[in-house]
Order: C-alpha cells, then sequence, then structure tokens
DNA sequence: TATGAATGAGAGTTCATTCAT
DNA sequence: AATGAATGAACTCTCATTCAT
C-alpha cells in the first residue's frame, strides 16, 4: 500500500503500454489503429489501458512527448566531452549514419503522422515548436562554438546554418521514405555531410 | 445527347468535387475528413460523389495523381528556352520563393499525409516513386547539362546532387511546416540557394 | 396522336421492359437487381421504366401475373383435342421433359422468389392461390375425367390426386434446384410420371 | 478469467441471437430484415452482434447450418432402434405429419429463402448439397434395408426412390406454403405415404 | 416522351469508450 | 486494479425515385 511503490509500478506500467501502443501506431498509423490492436499485442485489458491514460489520444500525445524529450536528452549527454565543434557535427552524422534505413522509416512515419496530427492542434503545435527549437539551438550552439575555435567560418549565420543543417537531415530522411537501399542512403549522407562542411567551413 | 456536352459537364463536375475534397482533406485530413464533410462544403448530395468516384480512397488517389501530374508537367514547359543550367536552378528557387508559407503548409499537408497513406499501399508506393524519379531526373538532366557547359565542375555526381537538391527542398518545407515567418522562409531558402551552389560549382 | 397506335405502343413497349426486367431477376434475384442493372440491360433511361410503371415492385407483380396467365392460357388449349386422359397426364410429363434443367432453374429462381415475395403480402397472397387453384383444377379436371372413362380407377380422390401431381412435380424442381444432372433429372421425371399412374391407376 | 463460464456464455449468447435473428429473418427475410430490426428485437446493442457475428451474412449461414445438422442429427438417433424398414418410413410421416401448418410455412420461408441466396454462391451451393446428399442418403439405406429383408419389392431403385421421397415432401410443403388449412395439410400427407408405399412395395 | 444527374433516407459495419463484475 | 462485453454515435456506401432539361 505505499505510494511510492504503487507511484514506481504504475510508471513502469505507463511504460509498457507505452511501448505496445508505439509498436502499433508505428505499423499501421495512429488513425488505423484501434484499442483492440493495441490490447491485442500487449495481453491485457482495454479496461487497463483506460486507467492509466484517458484515451487514445492522449496516449498519443504522451508517446510523441516521451520521443521527443528523449532524443533531445540523449543528445546533450554525449556531447559535453567533445572538444572540437566540428568533431560534434561529425558526431551528428555518424548517428545518422548508424540508423538503418528500416528503423528510420518506422521512425519517420511516426513523426510525420504526429507532426500533421500536431498542426492541427494548437496546443500540440506549440509543444512541437519549443521541441525544435531546442534541436535547432543544439545545433546552433556547436556552430557558434565552432565560429569561436575558428574551426568555421566568422561570417557564418550560425541560426541559418543550423536551420539548414535541419533540413537537409530531414529531407533526407523524406527522400528515402518510400524508396531507396541501405547503400545509397549511407553514400548520400556522406554527401550531405560534405556539403554541410563545405558550406561551414570557410 | 451530345456526348460531347456530357463528356465536357462530366469532367467539370470531377474537377469541382474534387476541388471541394481538397479543401476539406487539406483542412481535416484524409481520414478525419468525413463525406459528410465533402457534401456540405459543396452544398451536393453524397449520391452525386458517388456517381463520380467509386470511393473516398478513389477521390484521394485521383487527386494525389493529378497534382503530381500537374507539378510534373508545368515544370518542363518553362525550361526548354534556358540556355543556362545555372539560371534554371535559380529559377527553381525563384519558383519556391514565390510560393508563401501558407500555401506551402497546405501543400505539404496533402503531401506528407499521401506519403504515409502511400507507405502502407505498395502500388501507391510504386506510383509515388515514379514521380519521385522524375523529379529525380529532371533535376539530374539540368545537372548534367551544366558540366557540358563547364558552369558545374566536372567532378559532381549529378545523381547525389539531385537527390540533395530535393533534400534541402523537402527538409526545408518541413522544418517551416509548424513554425516561422514568411520573412525567415524566404531568407532561408537563399541561404539553401547559395549552399547548393557553392557545393555544384567549383 | 391516334389514341390506338399510342395504347399499342405503351403496351409494346412494357412488353419489353418487362421481359428485360425478367432476365435481371431471373439472374440476380428481385432484391438484389437494381434498377441501374435493368436500365443497362434494356439500354434505355430510367425515366423511361417509370413512365410505364410506378415502381420496381409494380413491374416485378406484373411480371408475375403476365406468367402466370401465361401458364394457364397455353395449357388448356391443346388439351381439348385429346380424347384420353391418360395422354393428357402423359401430355405433361412430356412437357415437363422438354424443359432443360438449366430453364427449369430459372424458372424455378423466378418462381420461389416471388412465392416468399407473395407470402409476405396478403393481396398478393391471395393472387397466387387463384392461380394456384386454378392449376389444381386443372389437373383435377383430368382425372375425373379419366375417372368418368374407366381409365383411372374410380375409387381415387381426384382433388388429392390432383394435388399430389403437382407436389411431386414441384418437389422434383426443387430436388434439382441446386444440383443434378439433366440424364438424371429426365429420368427422374420418368419416375414420377410411372409412380403417378401405379397411384392413379387401378 | 475462467474460459469455461466465459466459452458458455458466449455460446449462449450466440444462441440467443441467432434465435432473435431467426425471428425477425422468418418474419421479413434475410434481406428485408434491417441489423436494426434484429436490434430492436432482441433489445442489445448493434456491437454487440459484431463482437459475435463477422456479418449480417455470416449470422444467416451459422443459421442455416445449424438448422440443417440439427435435422440430420434428430434423425438418426431415433432410427437405430427400429427393425422394420417400413416402420422407419412410417415413422417419418409421423414426424411430418406431428408438424403444424405453421411452423411448416415458417420453415418453408427459411429454407426456400437460403437456397435462393446459396443457389448464387457457389460455395453455399456446394454446402447445401452436401446436406442434401446426407438426407437422400439416409432415406436410401432405409430402401436398401427394405429390400434386405422383402419388405420392399427387389427390382426398387432405392436411389430414385429416396429422391422421389423428398420431391414429394418438399413439393407437398410447397403446396400449402401459401393456402391451404391444418385438416387438407394432414390428409394429403396420408395420401402421400399410401402412394410412395404402392410404389415401394410390390 | 425520354433522359440521366441528383437526391437523401437508410443500409451494414466500426470502434473509442464505459462499467458491472 | 483488471476485465472484456456492451454501447451507440458515426462512418462509408447504396439505390429507388424524382425532375429539370
Amino acid at each position: 500500500m505505499s505510494p511510492k511503490v504503487t507511484q514506481a509500478y504504475k510508471e513502469e506500467k505507463k511504460a509498457v503500454i507505452l511501448e505496445g501502443a508505439l509498436h502499433c501506431f508505428t505499423e499501421k498509423g495512429f488513425q488505423a489503429t484501434t484499442m483492440d490492436d493495441i490490447v491485442r499485442h500487449l495481453g491485457i485489458s482495454k479496461g487497463a489501458i483506460y486507467s492509466y491514460f484517458a484515451s487514445k489520444e492522449e496516449m498519443y500525445i504522451q508517446m510523441a512527448d516521451d520521443k521527443m524529450n528523449a532524443m533531445l536528452e540523449n543528445s546533450t549527454e554525449t556531447f559535453k566531452s567533445m572538444p572540437s565543434a566540428a568533431d560534434q557535427i561529425r558526431y551528428m552524422y555518424n548517428r545518422f549514419r548508424s540508423q538503418s534505413l528500416t528503423e528510420l522509416r518506422k521512425w519517420m512515419a511516426f513523426h510525420l503522422e504526429f507532426m500533421l496530427y500536431a498542426a492541427r492542434q494548437p496546443q500540440l503545435t506549440q509543444r512541437w515548436n519549443e521541441y525544435a527549437d531546442k534541436a535547432l539551438v543544439f545545433i546552433k550552439d556547436i556552430m557558434d562554438g565552432g565560429k569561436l575555435t575558428g574551426e568555421f567560418r566568422s561570417d557564418l549565420d550560425s541560426a541559418a546554418a543550423s536551420r539548414l543543417f535541419w533540413s537537409i537531415r530531414d529531407g533526407l530522411a523524406l527522400q528515402y521514405m518510400l524508396s531507396g537501399e541501405e547503400a545509397d542512403y549511407k553514400r548520400t549522407i556522406d554527401d550531405m555531410e560534405s556539403m554541410v562542411f563545405r558550406y561551414i567551413m570557410g
């Protein structure tokens, strides 16, 4: 009856449910996924889900929120230790390269569907933008660092450059969303990287 | 009785219906739009729509098909007369700049939702890819032209470059999908343009 | 403008429409046949049909009525000239034999569906019964004739026997409705015939 | 949680639903009965029905299947103990006699409508024929038994005779479907019986 | 008269959510 | 807290009938 235990248990259970739901949403999309799909996949009852989440929509939003936060958090940690801005950018591209096309596609499907969903709900648009801003600032800080150390050209517009950085990355993901092979994809990331470096360095 | 009149009338009516449906799909999304929404918006009866289109899905696919074709057709025409490859690329960026953010967002919302939809249906994926290939080849031809005239660097990988071209464009549209202002958007296109030229020219 | 011509034309047109409708009803059943089916088959317009018949149902009833009358009429004619009751019965069986299984099945499908339809509408039930009575009386008259001439046994209950006559005939049609081959069918008619004769003769 | 309870409950519920649906189908016919009719009659929700049956059609087929099986099963049991083939046939006629005209009519309405329905769907035709074959074989076995014991004439074509047996029975039901009174009906069964015995015995 | 585009009530079916157990 | 049978509003699609031309 200790509330602490109950609380921990609840958090864990919520996480398990969200994981199962994510699997389904990724497979079929949010709208096309039924509560029955989720329930079947998780092997629990509908009531159980509704005792943790008020609605299918709430699960979705919660899930997207978790994803966004996870991505930002796991970014900031690693970078503290790298002294070179160029290395930090390179590290980002390595991370892009490490994701398989299959993973990328699933990730994008979820990401895009939520974006469309958010575009129609002002409060979600707001939250989404906060997340997008953080991602922009994250790269901008690296760019600014590079300018200070002289690695990047001094007249670089770091705000614009970080926008370009993400544009290229997102656009590439979009390009390979429906077709293309792993090897081509990896090669295009290389090109993307070299183009970006050509742009930010002298 | 005259087939000409009837035929023309039918084509016109189909177009009107598609226009009305597009309006609704853009507003709420394909899945969230009900036939009642469309019917209300158009001020006609349900039966009328179903005598022109077999299903909601058919309308959607027809619509997407029309959009794709329209885009490709209106591209090829204008370019015949331009002698310089650089001018052709510049012309493309001017076209990007001429589209307002509001238009862009509507366009993207439709575009992305259909892409997600297509991703789950093999035959649509197929058709989508054919369209994407044409867009790629269109830019690649320009790049190859520029290499021949010496405008672009001779070691440019035109296939990769055209992929990058579209990646950047699509990514930028994605970036500005949920936030950003007109002026910033235009400026980012400028940056995008200069980055691309930096990459394709010597 | 002569009313006679118009009248004749109308009758002819009605007959053509009913013929086309019958074809469709036989193929798919009354309920499953749409006005579009009929219109397509006939190559005329919906309005045309509605200027001759008030409703799909009216066509159906009219059609069934015509069929019943036709059958009774074409029976009575031929029999006047036959002196022997046994020959008359034999003639009936020959007529049964002359109908192919395919024809029989189509005929039965229409017949049965209308029967079910009529069973739910008192006025149609009434009309159906009048027709059925005529068919019964027709055979009963033959039976009575046979008793008078001594061809059939004198203690024969002609009313009951005619009921049996039709029961056997209808039941056989039912038996072969969904399966069975032409040759078997013909043989079963033979058996049926011999059984009936065994019953009505001494 | 106990599967036994749940399973039993579900079976019972399915039976209740089928019973209610049968009532409606018998009243108005399969096609004319709407899901709303059934729902109203049963006092449950539409969703409830769809959690037990996938479609209106599935209910219908299930129902017809149950009816067929019930009829065959309840036949075979009782006959094991009867030594005389003639008694077995006589027993059948007693069973026919024991069914009231009202029951018979309802039964026939369902039976015939399903037959028409099945006639247009090859797989159902198939299943229907299997059932019909079993009914034929059931009588044929009795006939063969009677030939062996010498009760029936030795040159009897038992296959043909069983076909006739059912033809007469089905045809009689058809005869009395729309008109006729209980007493007449019973009497005609007597005639039918005597005619059949006249035919199968020497 | 004939046409066939248009109507709209009503069909079968789905599924997020509730609540008695 | 967990279950899953039940709900019923909302969905897509059909089709007999009408009526302006």
